[in-house]
DNA sequence: GCGCGGGTGTGAACGGCGTTCACATTAATG
DNA sequence: CATTAATGTGAACGCCGTTCACACCCGCGC
């Protein structure tokens, strides 16, 4: 990685790349742009030719992790075993949750990246977060609630209130344990935990669509 | 609140006071010692004789936060009507979360100040935060389960499940709402959805000792 | 083959931050 | 009244993100 001569060859994926790992090991707090280009052997304003500043890059990099927590999530998905439409609904949504809590158990440092949300870095994030499409968690629990919408267990109004329901237990819990009061909870006990509020959340929906749909 | 002379007077009490401001508004980020020390016209290192450092004055403030947050969650069971000890114990339970949510909406920047939890300010806050018995969320939490165990509703081995359980929701959903992509939900979507958390909380809670006790 | 323009990296600087330390000032104590 | 401990000062350190004038080099059009 030494670099030839006067120019780096391609500093940005380098830049992205030395801010992950960073980000990785000690959140997004550890990503600096006067330490990754003391990294890189590269003057610190040589980073505002790749990017507009410290905030666009972490944006860039908040990404990039938000798909990583989308490929997890699919990644559990893709266990559920096929079979009766409804069982299946009801595995997807289990296991969008339990991807989604298992990659921040795994990866503590990208999860608080692609949740972080200080700093009005959100507005920009959302959008460009949504074009990317299919690769981030909103859309995988999204799709997880149209199954649920297919099998006539959850009606179409009922949806946003659902995935508000949803996401808040896992998000919260997810936080809890990573950076939260439960951090120090043992693996064994974090994962029945886990296992009880994806039960949970399971339950909320049904009454969600008993209660009206 | 002009200084006499030399002296300030009660200058720990003013940073703690300013410093609260600047949260209020700002959110602990906010929360700057050159900046507090500009506000009261005194130079910055003043500030070393009463704190040992950023931290230690973030700390104490959140600790007020959290003080402010436990007592909206206390003015909230209040209101909850005595009568059949079953139903009370479920209405203090759904109080709790409903006290909690509602205080993350009038005070975003104070909520976010007591929840703050990077750079290791952890440890020592959760150890004196349970020193100042009662007066911290984590004990409000604790009280509207001992109700639920007392009604016979949930079993003691089932605590520190049905707390995780609680807590997940009701901070995650709090935390999506006041900085996260629920953020801009209007009111009364807001109080319609946080209705459903605590349901979906109460249900969960209810599922937790069907299962076991 | 040459020169030039535009993209890329440099170095020094600015203002901000948290923090430290030697020093000045004051209030309280004996 | 003299000493001492507490409190505030001012200048510095090293970090940060950011800016700007400048140096360098690649590739395009002549």
């Amino acid at each position: 990685m030494a670099r030839s001569g006067y120019f780096h060859g391609d500093l940005r994926r380098a830049l992205l790349d030395a801010g992950f790992d960073a980000a990785r090991s000690g959140g997004p707090e550890a990503i600096s742009v006067r330490e990754l280009a003391r990294g890189l052997d590269v003057a610190p304003s040589a980073v505002y030719r790749h990017f507009e500043g410290h905030d666009e890059l972490l944006l860039e990099l908040s990404l990039r992790a938000q798909a990583m927590v989308a490929d997890a999530m699919e990644a559990e998905i893709a266990l559920v075993p096929s079979g009766d439409p409804r069982a299946r609904a009801d595995g997807v949504i289990a296991a969008t949750g339990i991807g989604y809590i298992r990659f921040a158990w795994s990866e503590p440092g990208l999860f608080r990246l692609a949740f972080r949300t200080r700093d009005n870095l959100d507005a920009a994030r959302d959008e460009r977060a949504r074009g990317a499409c299919g690769r981030t968690p909103y859309e995988q629990l999204e799709r997880a609630l149209d199954a649920l919408v297919e099998v006539g267990e959850l009606s179409e109004q009922d949806r946003a209130g659902a995935e508000a329901l949803a996401w808040s237990a896992v998000h919260g819990f997810a936080l809890l344990t990573v950076e939260g009061p439960l951090r120090s909870l043992d693996a064994a006990t974090r994962e029945v935990f886990a296992g009880r509020v994806v039960e949970m959340v399971r339950q909320g929906l049904a009454q969600c669509a008993g209660s009206r749909g």
